[in-house]
DNA sequence: TATGAACCTTCCAGCAACTGGAAGGTCAAC
DNA sequence: GTTGACCTTCCAGTTGCTGGAAGGTTCATA
């Protein structure tokens, strides 16, 4: 099939599956006309592409995911591994991005937000202390 | 003083006090030898950065929140009004990270994680189902 | 006075992970 | 035969820096 029925059946932009290619994710074959020929597996191994990314794991860890995929001698212990490093690297950030929300939030509250110049968001990201 | 002292006074690297010249947030003077000479009120404006960009704004954001603290006429309702959308950014964050979480979690949980082969999370994440 | 370290300068390139657009080839329908 | 929807490659841009090369300046020390 043709790189736009990949497309829709994997949910990623054709830009994109074109891009996986580039950095040798997937390599479909080629038609004589030159065009991108997709096989199922093809498909499968986009979608998959399409759903961790989605989870948050970066093209990198997709990769090894991928490989791992293909690796019929895996462990599970290794994509396990890999799970964990991740699950721990988004709780890292919500719990930065809820210190942030916090912070934020104060400022909002401390705010009047009419059409007078004081404005204790500004005052505050413009303290002299360290 | 130079780039270095401004640099330990704001907290930032060199590199990003030039980067942020070149992108026209501070406009430094330039002494005899080329160097750059940071004033005591860029050195305020550099650690105004520091901060609101630890805050989540990005710097076109914090291009604005320039503006609006160097704009002594400036409503403060203009400055909550940006800090609000940022906050509520941070929400639609925090929930996407927290969905995500729970669907890593639930499939971590699932893996046995031992030398076998068989392995829930590939498994979902091939899953043929859209 | 020389020299070496520690500064400073500019410019160029690269990171992640795409995305947009230009210029052109191909295919199917009318 | 021509329109329009596909497809191709390639180049450039996005965000927010960061690293490195090649070279100029300053200052303390030998």
């Amino acid at each position: 099939m043709n790189i736009g029925e990949a497309s829709e059946q994997s949910g990623l932009p054709s830009k994109t599956i074109r891009y996986y290619e580039d950095i040798g994710l997937i390599r479909p074959d080629r038609g004589g006309n030159g065009y991108r020929d997709y096989a199922a597996s093809d498909v499968h191994k986009l979608r998959f592409l399409q759903r961790s990314r989605g989870l948050g794991f970066s093209v990198e860890e997709c990769r090894q995911l991928l490989a791992l995929y293909e690796d019929k001698s895996r462990a599970s212990a290794d994509v396990k591994g890999i799970a964990e490093a991740k699950l721990s690297e988004i709780d890292r950030k919500i719990r930065e991005l809820t210190e942030l929300r916090r912070t934020l939030e104060h400022l909002v509250h401390a705010c009047h937000g009419n059409d007078r110049p004081d404005c204790p968001i500004l005052e505050e990201l413009s303290d002299s202390a360290p």
